[in-house]
DNA sequence: GTGCTATGTTGACGCTGTCAAGATAACACC
DNA sequence: GGTGTTATCTTGACAGCGTCAACATAGCAC
């Protein structure tokens, strides 16, 4: 029986294909048709297993929100002195950036959250991931009184994060800021954000 | 002649529609077949006008960096203190980009930079407007001595830059921050900037 | 075995960007 | 004024897209 009439688990072989197409290509190269030809199967069979290409992606992006959200775990910022371990942060964050540029654009970029409809679950994994950070700032910032007294946890949060976010988003499209700028810009911006954690 | 062949000047009513259609419906709302359409002239007839979409884009985004370098034009850090003008200057790159968000995603987004080809002259034009924020830091930085002996401009300007970027992509993709909290975080912003720019 | 349901199929529709070929107007030159 | 060149605009066509409707098949419970 070469070709069987039913695939078997063809909701996780879209996913899987659809990941590595998205890598290779981008959203833009991430077409249902081409997909289900990957898969082996028609045009309209992933009908049956995501409501729309909307939903796909959004639970495309939602595992990488997943392992970003592991790294964010792994993350400690030492009471002492944040430095050492906010720079490794930004590093690592900027390290999943450019590992895949295509699924961190997938992930943050307007294709889902403007023009696409978010996913309940994919906004409720997102969210939670942004959850993490401002509790981490808090707690080790607080418990360290490192965090300057009247400075909002949630505003720290919200600026460092879009620091780190733009610096993804020029690099990866290749606007203002090279690759090989990255180290220098890196350290740039861990020393920015430093700032606002430490007291004046 | 209530229908004339010849349009008269096309070029500029294909731009001045785009500019329009792009606020109202998003990238993804402008078809070049729609805009012939609002222009009262058949699908092709861009086609002597631009070469492609991307080329018609690339002259879109050009007009969004004429206004933004007028703006920066516009904006003057003062020596002795910098915090209003910077105040100023990161309030109004906000209004900026909230007050046509479709327009600043096109200077700055993917569509033009990443799966796009930009042309020479947008290239040259968004690259121009950068290099004026630099000296505009350089030099009423240096002047008053209040740029940290050693930081590099460019880095500065590179990673405030991306500051100024990120909150906007967040807000305007309404991912981690809301349109209420816009002043908040853009106070916020401008904390981060001013610490990097003043000697600890 | 007999249905029910999950899963897969083909056909069709309207939308898109863009190329090729042909029509028309404007303009320069004699 | 006639003539030819060029800019501009036209219709026709093609491949690709997401998605709906209708139909086919397999698996599974009873």
């Amino acid at each position: 029986m070469a070709q069987r009439y039913h695939h078997g688990d063809l909701h996780a072989a879209l996913l899987r294909e659809a990941a590595v197409l998205l890598r290779e290509q981008g959203v833009e190269g991430l077409s249902l048709r081409r997909l289900a030809e990957r898969a082996g199967v028609s045009r309209t069979a992933p009908y049956h297993h995501f409501e729309d290409k909307n939903a796909l992606l959004c639970a495309l992006a939602e595992d990488g929100f997943h392992r970003l959200d592991r790294l964010m775990e792994e993350a400690a910022f030492q009471a002492d002195d944040p430095e050492p371990g906010l720079r490794r942060f930004v590093r690592g964050y900027l390290r999943f950036a450019c590992d895949d540029p295509e699924q961190y654009e997938l992930m943050f970029g307007r294709t889902l959250w403007k023009t696409g409809r978010p996913t309940d679950s994919l906004t409720r994994v997102a969210h939670g991931c942004f959850r993490r950070y401002v509790d981490k700032l808090e707690a080790d910032g607080l418990r360290a009184t490192t965090l300057p007294s009247g400075a909002d946890p949630l505003r720290v949060a919200q600026a460092s994060w879009a620091t780190l976010h733009g610096l993804c988003r020029l690099l990866l499209d290749g606007i203002y800021v090279d690759r090989q700028d990255m180290e220098a810009v890196s350290d740039q911006a861990v020393a920015l954000m430093l700032a606002a954690v430490r007291p004046a």
